[in-house]
DNA sequence: CTGAAAGCGCTAACAT
DNA sequence: ATGTTAGCGCTTTCAG
């Protein structure tokens, strides 16, 4: 049988709303009454009850996170972030993955409502009617991080992803390429795959180039993919002489694509990929890549919940975090840089 | 104001008992009652507030994870495997980070038995008396998982470091090596630091080769480390002909090191990493590697954790799952295997 | 098969 | 500064 709030209060000799007072460090109570009590939580090795103090006092101090895949580099880096903070925060994290699916990510906020949790902290590629609609019927604040909303209804702490592939796309203009490729990600990723590839063809706009949909491969973010759509490009009667990737493991497996055609990075072909996981620096020719702060995202994103968990004012809702582009050797040194 | 069960029960004109039942899934309702039940919680909108059962019934369906760092690709994708299987039993997760630090290992521990979890799931190098103390207050069933603790008093789930060890020193023996060096994890790490190790010098003494300690480096695990480690190895006198890191990051780091001094893998040096990590694939050669399988650790203990919390009967609470090598291209090939 | 009622352990007015 | 008391929303005997 564990030890309650009124075991202590008995053998302290107190009401168990003093002991309820010193454990929350309410500062209206004597010296000394705290002492007795503190004494007597130690000798009984008394632990609060959460649950409890959750069903009384209405907050749990638990925020809940909704992640495509915790075991993607990316993802485990954007969740350090949260967690940190949230530890900073007293907050505890339940952590749940969605694998993008939209059914499994209603049923993951449905379950996190009834869990009480005091905020959300949501990840995935897009935000649909449904979302709003489970969000709506608790109001619970959400924040979501490295993604936005298309209507900006919702708080998010993200980059701007136009115009990091706009510049990444830029870079490699600069260098004097014409035909420059681009291996995006899932079209149905409205940010991480339309946008970027969006950024990417103003670029070339802006540019005077001509758009070649030859130059286009359509990849999943993964090495595989990557290696495949540069394989692909490489047969062309006029390959690329240059390549963006919308994810660093592409970036890495077109690479590796054009290395096993005996020709090399960057000599014969410059690539910058995106995000700048710890893989970029891991692998030879390190690689130039759009860094994108994973942990700051979801820092900024975390400390921005508990702002609106404990109603604080926010002056922005929507806050972009920079980008640079962190140029290795995947590309040729340019002075300028 | 949410809605209660209490309004459910009202709304379909029978009492809060009922209610809970169908909620429950109690058989003992009829049909009909169910059914009018069911109608009133649709269209009321009921979502039924799991902390207050959580308070009621004594279980909360959730259990707490404790993990050195999320952002690492060894613990990520171990979280994901004990995520997947907990979500199959209807499990929540809490995820917490401890930095392999004791203090805040112990203070994670009380945390989460404050906030009433069902069980425990422990990753972490070091298992202490501290760590038994604290669990031993609240009886919680709790799983180690990829870590043993040194008098196999809690259950664990993880693969036998020191024959791991020993098959990738052989593995290399077996290649004609007689100057084969070992990048260690940290000694503090009693696995995966000292039994590796032991593991390696016990296949060197079985093979009648001599221990030499200008071969033996102390790493952290990180990619870094092994860059330096491997650097100076190559600077010995006698460099060794052979690596083995006790982590991929490391063997990756020491190949590049023999790359950097314009030497080749395999030809010049083989190197044998350790986990197989995503990682491992994505470079060039790609990494010679003991396999340990993260995902199934995690979704093993986590499976284990549901059963000890069932008052299921369970056979084994040590469960070792099988490593073997993988064989790529940082190692030469050999016909038998 | 259904209802009534007693908690679960704590917080938060409200008194004193 | 401290005690009293009424819930928080649900599960769980125990009756009927």
């Amino acid at each position: 049988m564990p030890i309650t709030i009124y075991d202590v209060a008995r053998e302290a000799g107190v009401s168990m709303a003093t002991v309820s007072r010193v454990v929350n460090g309410n500062p209206n109570v004597k010296p000394l009454t705290r002492k007795k009590v503190m004494t007597a939580i130690e000798r009984l090795g008394y632990r609060p009850n959460a649950v409890a103090r959750g069903l009384a006092s209405k907050r749990t101090t638990t925020v809940g996170v909704i992640i495509p895949d915790i075991s993607s580099q990316f993802f485990s880096e954007l969740a350090r972030g949260i967690e940190d903070i949230a530890t900073m925060y007293k907050y505890n994290i339940i952590l749940c993955n969605s694998d993008h699916r939209l059914e499994k990510e209603l049923q993951l906020i449905n379950t996190l409502l009834e869990k009480q949790v005091d905020g959300l902290l949501f990840m995935g590629a897009e935000i649909k009617e449904d979302h709003f609609h489970s969000l709506k019927t608790a109001s619970i604040p959400t924040v979501l991080a490295a993604t936005r909303d298309p209507e900006g209804k919702l708080p998010a702490v993200t980059i701007d992803h136009f115009q990091a592939a706009y510049d990444a796309t830029q870079a490699l203009i600069r260098r004097g390429h014409k035909r420059i490729a681009i291996i995006t990600g899932p079209m149905s990723y409205p940010l991480e795959g339309l946008v970027r590839f969006e950024g990417y063809k103003k670029a070339l706009l802006d540019a005077g180039l001509p758009y070649d949909e030859q130059l286009v491969a359509n990849g999943s973010f993964r090495y595989e993919s990557g290696l495949q759509s540069m394989g692909d490009f490489m047969k062309l009667a006029e390959p690329p002489t240059a390549v963006f990737a919308a994810s660093d493991e592409m970036a890495i497996g077109a690479i590796h694509a054009v290395q096993d055609l005996g020709h090399s990075v960057p000599e014969d072909v410059e690539v910058i990929g995106h995000d700048n996981v710890r893989l970029a620096e891991m692998v030879r020719p390190r690689l130039s890549t759009v860094v994108q702060p994973m942990y700051d995202i979801g820092a900024v994103a975390m400390r921005l919940l508990t702002k609106y968990m404990n109603n604080e004012q926010v002056e922005d809702h929507i806050v972009l975090l920079p980008h640079r582009i962190e140029y290795r050797q995947s590309t040729k040194e340019m002075a300028e840089e």
